[in-house]
RNA sequence: GGGGUGUUAGCUCAGUUGGUUAGAGCGCCGGCCUGUCACGUCGGAGGUCGCGAGUUCAAGUCUCGUACAUCCCGCCA
C-alpha cells in the first residue's frame, strides 16, 4: 500500500472508448467491477468506468496465481487495477450490446485497489430504486452511466452557454450570496448574522437587483451561472436551491434581448445535439392563454381550446347559460380518441378538473361507431340540437372524439382546460417528441391576488411598462402590459426576463402600487431608487433555469436527476442529513432562541 | 396548509375473506464449472411487514394517529 499513488493508480486507457484499433496494445485501466462471471478456470469481470465497460478475461496461464486467486473473489463495485493486453473477441465471441463488444482486455496483472461492501442497488442504468434509497447513496448512484451522461450533459450545457455569451461581449460577474431580505416574492432563507444580533441575511432567490446595479455600474453585458435560493414547497421541476444562468445587458429593448438571446440558445442546443428552428414563435400572453389555457404551452401537439362562450350563450343548459350570465366563460377541448372510453373512465376526468378548481365537468362523447356524431351525455337533452350542432362544428368533432368542457372564471376554465388537455395528451400517448422552443411575451403587469386583497406583480416589480400604459397603473392596473418574455420549452417554463424600469419616479409608482409604504421604499428599495436617479442605462435581461433545461434536454421527469445532490421534497438531505440540529452554543452566538 | 399514491428481505415486488412457520426474482454467502457477457448449476443465509395505539381468540391484512417518500393544488414577484 506505501506506494498507492505510483503503484496503482496509474492507467493509460479507459474502459469505454478502447476499439477494435487497439487490438494488442498494452493497457492499464481503472475502474469498477461490475458482473464478475467466474467459470472456475476462466474468469470474466466488466470494468466499468466514467467512460463505459471493457470485458476483462482472466486467465490463469496469463496473470500469476496469486492475481488470479484475487480475481477469484472479486465483489461488485470493487476498484480495481488491470494491465492487461486489447485483443479480438473473434467473430463469435462479440458483443454488440457494447461499445467495446469487439474487443476484451486479457489480464496480466490483478490489482484490487479497494474492496465494497454489497452495494445498496445495483449501479447500472433503468434501475427503479426508491430515490430516497438513491439519494442517501447519492455517490453510489453518481456511478451509474446515466447520471454521468445527466452531469456532463449540464457541464456541455454550461460550457455552451459561456462560450456563446463570451463571445457577444459579456463578461462573467459573481454577486453575493449574503444578500437583503426583500419583502417581495418568494419566502426567503435567513441567515442570523453574529456580529449584527437580531438581524438576517437572506441568500438571494436571484441575483435580481445585483445585476440592475452592475448595468447602472456601466458593466452592460453580464451573465453569471447563479444559484439561485426560495424558500418554498418543492416540486419534481423545483428545488430550494436551483441554478440560473442570469443575463442583463444595457442599452436595449426587448427584441434586442430575444434577438440575441435566440442566437445563444441556437448554439447552447447544437452543443448539447438538439437541431430547432430559428427564430422562434413569439405568442402574446393573451393568445397563449386563449388556446391553451396556460401561459407555457407545450405545442408540440394540439388540443387547442375551443371558445364556446357566445354559442352556449342562452341555451336550456342551466351550467352554461349561467356560468355567461354570470360573465364567465365556457369553453372545451376536443380529446380524439377517448370518445370510446366507458363513462366511469371519463367520469374520473372530472377528479383533474376538480384538483384544479372546477366545481364540476360536462363532457359529450363520440364513439366510433357514431357516425351521425348524435354524441353521448347527460347534457346533450339541456343543450339541444341546434347548440349541439354549433359546438361540434366549433370543436371539429368527429366519431371517435371526447368533448371536456369547463364553465367557469376565465382563469378557473383555463386552469381546468389545460391540466386535462395535458392529462389527456399522457393517457392518449399523443406523441411528444423532440423539442419545442417558443417566446410567451407581453405579459400583463399586474395581478389580483384575492386573498391579500392587493395587486402583485405578474413577473416582477421591475418590470418596464410600455409608456402608454403608465397612466393605468393607478387608474386600471390589471390593463398594463409589460417590456416581458418568457422562454417556454416543451411545456417548462424555461426562463423569464424583461426590460427593466430605469427611471426613478415610474419605479416608485409601480411600487406604490404592489402596496410599498414611503418609508419601507427607502429601506427596501432605497439603493435600487438612487441608482435608477444616477443616470440607470435602458436595460434588460432574462434568467433561465439550467436545472431544467438540461432535464429536458437529458429526458428526464425531475430535476433532480440532473443536480448532482439535490434536496427530497421536504428540502432534506438523506445524505448528510441536512438540515440538522445545532447547539445551544452556536445558537447562542448568533443571538437565537428556539421556540 | 390541502389532496392522491406508497412504505413487506440489501434492491424490485407479491401476499386472497383477518387464520399454520410471511413468499418470488435479482443481489449476497458457499460448492462445481475454460468463452461468458442478465453466464450456468447445486446448496445456504437473510424479515421489528415504517412507527405507535386500537378492534379481535387471532392483524402484513381492519380502524385511528404519526413519520417518511413521491405526484399535484395552494405557494413559487
Amino acid at each position: 500500500m506505501t506506494d498507492y499513488i505510483n503503484e496503482f493508480c496509474m492507467h493509460d486507457a479507459t474502459c469505454g472508448e478502447l476499439r477494435k484499433s487497439d487490438v494488442g496494445r498494452e493497457v492499464t485501466l481503472c475502474g469498477w467491477a461490475w458482473h464478475n462471471r467466474d467459470h472456475g478456470g476462466l474468469i470474466f469481470c466488466d470494468l466499468r468506468d466514467r467512460t463505459g465497460y471493457t470485458q476483462v478475461v482472466v486467465d490463469p496461464d496469463c496473470v500469476p496465481e496469486e492475481d488470479f486467486h484475487k480475481a477469484e473473489h472479486l465483489g461488485r463495485e470493487y476498484a480495481l487495477q488491470i494491465t492487461g493486453t486489447v485483443r479480438d473477441r473473434g467473430a463469435d465471441a462479440v458483443n454488440p450490446n457494447m461499445a467495446t463488444g469487439e474487443i476484451e482486455v486479457l489480464a496480466s496483472k490483478v490489482n484490487v485497489l479497494n474492496e465494497s461492501v454489497t452495494p445498496p442497488f445495483s449501479i447500472e442504468d433503468g434501475i427503479e430504486t426508491d430515490e430516497t434509497t438513491r439519494m442517501k447513496w447519492r455517490y453510489m448512484d453518481l456511478r451509474r452511466p446515466e447520471m454521468y451522461q445527466s452531469l456532463h450533459l449540464r457541464h456541455t450545457v454550461a460550457q455552451a452557454m459561456r462560450a456563446a455569451l463570451n463571445e457577444r461581449g459579456f463578461i462573467e460577474v459573481e454577486t453575493p450570496i449574503l444578500a437583503n431580505s426583500t419583502p417581495e416574492g418568494a419566502r426567503d432563507y435567513l441567515v442570523p448574522s453574529r456580529p449584527n444580533p437580531g438581524k438576517f441575511y437572506a441568500l438571494p432567490q436571484s441575483p435580481q437587483q445585483f445585476k440592475q446595479m452592475l448595468m447602472v455600474g456601466g458593466i452592460e453585458r453580464y451573465y453569471q451561472i447563479a444559484r439561485c435560493f426560495r424558500d418554498e414547497d418543492l416540486r419534481a421541476d423545483r428545488q430550494p436551491e436551483f441554478t440560473q444562468v442570469d443575463i442583463e445587458m444595457s442599452f436595449v429593448q426587448e427584441t434586442d434581448v430575444m434577438d440575441l438571446m435566440e442566437g445563444v440558445f441556437k448554439e447552447v442546443l447544437a452543443a448539447a445535439g438538439v437541431q430547432h428552428e430559428f427564430p422562434l414563435q413569439r405568442m402574446p400572453w393573451k393568445e397563449a392563454m386563449d388556446r391553451f389555457g396556460c401561459d407555457r404551452p407545450d405545442v408540440r401537439f394540439g388540443m387547442e381550446l375551443v371558445e364556446l362562450t357566445d354559442i352556449v350563450r342562452g341555451c336550456g343548459f342551466g351550467v352554461f347559460s349561467k356560468a355567461v350570465e354570470a360573465g364567465n366563460v365556457v369553453k372545451c377541448i376536443n380529446a380524439k380518441g377517448a370518445g370510446n372510453w366507458s363513462r366511469g373512465d371519463i367520469e374520473k376526468l372530472a377528479d383533474v378538473a376538480a384538483a384544479n378548481g372546477a366545481k364540476g365537468m360536462a363532457w359529450i362523447a363520440y364513439t366510433d361507431a357514431d357516425a351521425e356524431l348524435a354524441g353521448k351525455s347527460p347534457i346533450i337533452k339541456f343543450l339541444g340540437d341546434e347548440v349541439h350542432g354549433a359546438i361540434k362544428q366549433a370543436a371539429g368533432v368527429e366519431p371517435g372524439d371526447l368533448l371536456l368542457f369547463a364553465a367557469d372564471t376565465y382563469d378557473t376554465a383555463s386552469a381546468v382546460l389545460s391540466a386535462l388537455r395535458l392529462h389527456m395528451a399522457e393517457a392518449l400517448n399523443i406523441p411528444r417528441e423532440g423539442h419545442a422552443l417558443l417566446w410567451v411575451v407581453d405579459f400583463p403587469m399586474f395581478k389580483y391576488d384575492e386573498e391579500e386583497k392587493k395587486y402583485a406583480a405578474e413577473h416582477h416589480p421591475f418590470t418596464m411598462i410600455p409608456e402608454a400604459d403608465w397612466d393605468k397603473i393607478e387608474t386600471d392596473p390589471l390593463a398594463c402590459s409589460s417590456y416581458s418574455y418568457d422562454i417556454v420549452m416543451d411545456g417548462f417554463e424555461m426562463g423569464g426576463g424583461s426590460i427593466r424600469i430605469h427611471n426613478a419616479e415610474l419605479q416608485k409608482r409601480v411600487l406604490r402600487r404592489l402596496g410599498v409604504e414611503d418609508e419601507q421604499m427607502e429601506e427596501k428599495f432605497g439603493h435600487l431608487i438612487h441608482a435608477l436617479e444616477l443616470g440607470a442605462p435602458p436595460h434588460g435581461g432574462i434568467a433561465l433555469g439550467l436545472d431544467r433545461l438540461v432535464m429536458l434536454l437529458a429526458g428526464k421527469q425531475s430535476i433532480r436527476d440532473v443536480i448532482a445532490f439535490p434536496k427530497t421534497s421536504s428540502a432534506s438531505d438523506p445524505m448528510t442529513g441536512a438540515p440538522n440540529a445545532v447547539t445551544g452554543r452556536q445558537l447562542k452566538e448568533v443571538s437565537l432562541r428556539l421556540l
